[in-house]
DNA sequence: AAAGATCGCAACCGCATTCCC
DNA sequence: GGGGAATGCGGTTGCGATCTT
């Protein structure tokens, strides 16, 4: 009976194909159950050494860095889960893959974000409408981790700082890129005009934790004058407005331009 | 306490890509 | 360049563990 046996790994198993990889090295996968005793296909064998007996393969929970990473990344690459784990180091593609689908892809949709298109989801009420309605302090202590992880997707993976405004309340992260400022009281921020690449990167969900009612303009009479900078009392849920504001001053697009991280 | 429901994750499967003759 | 073998990838499944009723 020389069946190809299927199923979970025993010990024994385990223990044959550590000690014959250790000795001959990983590769020829067809070859290997034959020359290690082991009653598997090659595919089998290699699956089993890649995502568990690996010696390099970090064990645990997901850090939150390493969750936040995995949001960004997806938002930029899709299901490529193989690219994705090259950024994580220790952690399998596999891995990767069952963590996103058992636990955070819940979570985006218990916030009401599509995780496929990481945008706000349209057929559920506008979040901000949800957060004002609760209990918002109680809602943030319990959903802070939501929050944060709902806030990263507006962050490259470099740049992760704090400071999420709404109106002069902190809850959560802004980003802040190059000469973009965010000011001491954090009721606005400023940035300067001439001669910047300013770069504001703003996501179409970060509006989500903001007063919709408190959307914002650029105060046009500043954007007009010379003056090397120009504030706006909040953020501004449409990113055409932006271009807009620049496309009707001096100031043209190469001088704001806006990237939008989803 | 027990039965059913749900969760989490290892493992499988099929297809795509790469390698090698 | 063509074709078969080997490898890699992503979606899905199966099952033990845990939770809920």
């Amino acid at each position: 009976m020389n069946e190809i046996k299927k199923g979970p790994w025993t010990a024994e198993e385990d223990q044959k194909l550590i000690h014959y990889i250790q000795k001959h090295g990983q590769g020829r996968w067809r070859t290997v159950p034959t020359n290690a005793g082991l009653r598997r296909c090659g595919k089998s064998c290699r699956l089993r050494w890649i995502n568990y007996l690996r010696p390099d393969i970090k064990r645990g929970k997901f850090s939150h860095d390493e969750e936040n990473l995995i949001i960004q990344l997806h938002s930029v690459l899709g299901n490529k889960w193989s690219i994705i784990a090259t950024y994580l180091p220790g952690r399998t593609d596999n891995e990767i893959k069952n963590y996103w689908n058992t636990q955070i892809k819940k979570r985006l949709l218990k916030i009401g974000i599509d995780p496929v298109t990481h945008t706000r989801r349209l057929d559920l009420p506008p979040l901000a409408s949800i957060l004002f309605e609760s209990d918002l302090s109680s809602l943030l202590a319990v959903n802070s981790e939501l929050l944060n992880m709902a806030t990263s997707l507006f962050l490259s993976p470099e740049q992760k700082s704090p400071h999420f405004i709404q109106g002069n309340q902190q809850i959560g992260n802004l980003q802040t890129q190059n000469h973009l400022q965010l000011s001491q009281d954090c009721d606005y921020f400023q940035f300067p005009i001439q001669g910047v690449q300013a770069s504001l990167i703003l996501n179409p969900l970060c509006p989500s934790f903001i007063d919709e009612s408190q959307f914002m303009h650029i105060d046009q009479e500043q954007l007009l004058t010379n003056d090397s900078t120009f504030t706006c009392q909040s953020l501004n849920i449409n990113p055409n407005n932006w271009t807009d504001c620049s496309n009707s001053s001096n100031v043209n697009n190469d001088e704001i331009q806006m990237f939008l991280n989803c």
